[in-house]
DNA sequence: GCTCATGTTCCCCT
DNA sequence: CAGGGGAACATGAG
């Protein structure tokens, strides 16, 4: 599920249910997506810790702990879960027993991983990211984007340029702009920067209500797993290839 | 058995 | 250095 969207949504939901209280133990620790200290440190450091509100850059989810920060990111399959005393879930990465219930990261392929940072560690993890997507505004936009030679889909997923954008709002925000994404970034010219920028805003935009990436009526997101899909506004058949190694769905009849 | 899946990283080429 | 291609990671669903 994690793009911007839904990334911005697991933020709201462990704002709902868990800022505010105090970590009574973390428990279950998968060590495999834990990729700093042991399970033994990470446990002692959240220990008693009051969480804060959550933040979010890119698909990264940012929660401080007074002192320690508890960083996720949920990969292709990563979600939350609040829990009152439900069994444990087979695909639970993460258990932060709270004053009253329980967080979960749940994690079906363990892409993905979870980090607990100082702010120099902080600072590391995202210095590697782009500006939030939600922060960019179209100048910077274009600056990123006007030199690229890689394929101007590629440039919307690389998260070294701008943080937050996936496979399925990189397709869909190409779709609406009628983009072809297999061309050169740089051979877009000016008009079709700003078209594409206010594409992405657009899907943005209409998808953070939702927390993913709805299949609304005329989205691409409708039709992209169908076989053979159709075109969502004219009813061609839409193209599948793949870039940047993934699958890519597109209109061959209108993104030029 | 096979293919494919909303992500990232690493390695090898050109 | 920029970029493409593929593999790897892990676990399913169809």
């Amino acid at each position: 599920m994690p793009e911007l969207p839904d990334v911005e949504g697991f933020r709201r939901f462990y704002n709902r249910h868990a800022a505010g209280q105090r970590v009574r133990a973390a428990n279950g620790i998968d060590p495999t997506m834990l990729r700093t200290g042991t399970a033994q440190t990470f446990g002692r450091a959240l220990k008693g810790r009051r969480l804060e509100g959550a933040r979010r850059h890119g698909k990264l989810l940012i929660c401080p702990a007074g002192g320690p920060t508890l960083v996720l990111h949920f990969g292709m399959t990563g979600m939350l879960a609040w829990c009152e005393g439900e069994a444990r879930h087979r695909h639970d990465r993460l258990v932060l027993e709270l004053s009253e219930g329980e967080l979960r990261y749940r994690n079906m392929r363990k892409f993905g991983g979870i980090w607990l940072v100082d702010d120099d560690g902080l600072a590391e993890l995202t210095g590697r990211l782009g500006p939030d997507w939600l922060e960019l505004d179209r100048v910077q936009f274009e600056r990123l984007i006007a030199r690229r030679r890689l394929a101007i889909k590629g440039a919307l997923m690389d998260q070294t340029l701008a943080a937050g954008l996936g496979n399925l709002t990189a397709d869909e925000s190409l779709f609406r702009a009628r983009i072809d994404p297999r061309r050169p970034a740089c051979a877009l010219d000016s008009g079709e920067r700003r078209r594409l920028y206010s594409s992405i805003r657009r899907v943005l935009d209409d998808s953070l209500p939702y927390g993913l990436v709805p299949a609304k009526p005329k989205w691409l997101t409708r039709a992209r797993d169908e076989r053979p899909g159709r075109c969502p506004r004219c009813g061609a058949t839409l193209e599948r290839t793949r870039i940047g190694g993934r699958t890519t769905a597109f209109c061959p009849r209108e993104q030029h």
